[in-house]
DNA sequence: TGTACATCAGTGAACGCGCGTTCACTGATGTAC
DNA sequence: TGTACATCAGTGAACGCGCGTTCACTGATGTAC
């Protein structure tokens, strides 16, 4: 049962967003492309006249899925709204719509060199939006202390998110706050 | 060929080892029950005897590379000497001998209960661990900026090793070294 | 101390299952006239 | 504008493979006398 070309592209789309929100949610060895299909609505056999391959559609969700972090962001006017949205309560329980680099760059030593430059390229996107939100200080200095700010984002969401008690996972995100909403005045 | 029990508790042992190293390595799902058992010089059919099933292993190799790292730690007299432990290249190469947390953390969420119960115990180990290393200031406020040291500790650590470029990897490492080797004067 | 037998750690083949991927097919879409 | 046919997006069964787990078997160890 063919398809008009916009409802295919429109499908595409689709498996690209499920896809994101899955590799976040379950990891990438953890996510088929099965159930990747299902979620876009799709059955599992029509992956490969849009993929070549799990890998790639791996790429272009995590692409996406940084694009859509970044675009976020513009939101926040200054480091510390940044620091506030990203060690919220709210990016910890949604894992499938947060931080990819949070949820995925522990995996990313195991996937293709493909996926290894998108997120590399990701965390330079990253560390680049966080010193532009720095007056301080100049441009090197901006830059170090961009890179530990992000660090410190990472570990203190990767930390409260493995943890199965809520209170000490509020205590990691108000400790990150309390250190990282200070740092600027360093 | 039955084996003394001496040989067997030793092969035991070295099942542990070697789950501990792989799963670091490779993540849970990354590394099969047949891998640990070659890497531990055996055949995958005596798994079964020595424990209930590849999750109960997860459990005690993931125990052991917590203690094992604590124990590692007891060396480091300050939070200087750890830090620059932490964030040294050598510990950024050496995913399956290293931090079990950095490692494994992000895989967490799809675990066992019971492996969510040891993961949130070494976190808090860790933290008093760090905590007790803070000479200065109130117990609360140790305790805060143990929280974020670890943070900013795993953070780095798991950004360092995501990216493909060795000099962005070492960028991050000495960003966080300065930010947490100084943070202490604060 | 030596012998006979029960025990059981480890072997290797086999299992059921889910995975990534392929393929013959379907039928609505797009195109040529 | 209408008709006839080629195209091709999506379907669902099937593939080979590796996984976690099971099991009948082996033969050295441990034990009873």
């Amino acid at each position: 049962m063919r398809v008009s070309r916009e409802q295919a592209a429109e499908n595409r789309r689709r498996i690209v967003e499920a896809a994101a929100r899955l590799f976040r949610e379950q990891g990438f060895d953890g996510t088929g492309v099965d159930a990747i299909m299902r979620a876009a609505g799709l059955t599992h056999g029509g992956f490969y006249g849009q993929f070549e391959s799990k890998d790639a559609l791996a790429v272009e969700a995590m692409e996406q899925a940084i694009d859509r972090s970044l675009a976020w962001q513009e939101k926040a006017g200054d480091v510390a709204a940044l620091v506030d949205a990203y060690l919220s309560p709210r990016h910890v329980a949604d894992r499938g719509g947060g931080c990819a680099v949070a949820a995925l760059a522990g995996e990313t030593p195991r996937q293709t060199p493909a996926m290894k430059r998108t997120v590399t390229a990701g965390i330079r996107r990253q560390i680049d939006r966080i010193a532009d939100l720095l007056k301080r200080g100049p441009a090197t200095a901006r830059r170090r202390h961009a890179i530990a700010t992000y660090a410190g984002l990472v570990g203190a969401l990767v930390l409260a998110r493995a943890v199965d008690d809520r209170v000490l996972a509020g205590e990691i995100l108000s400790a990150a706050r309390h250190a990282l909403g200070h740092a600027q005045r360093t």
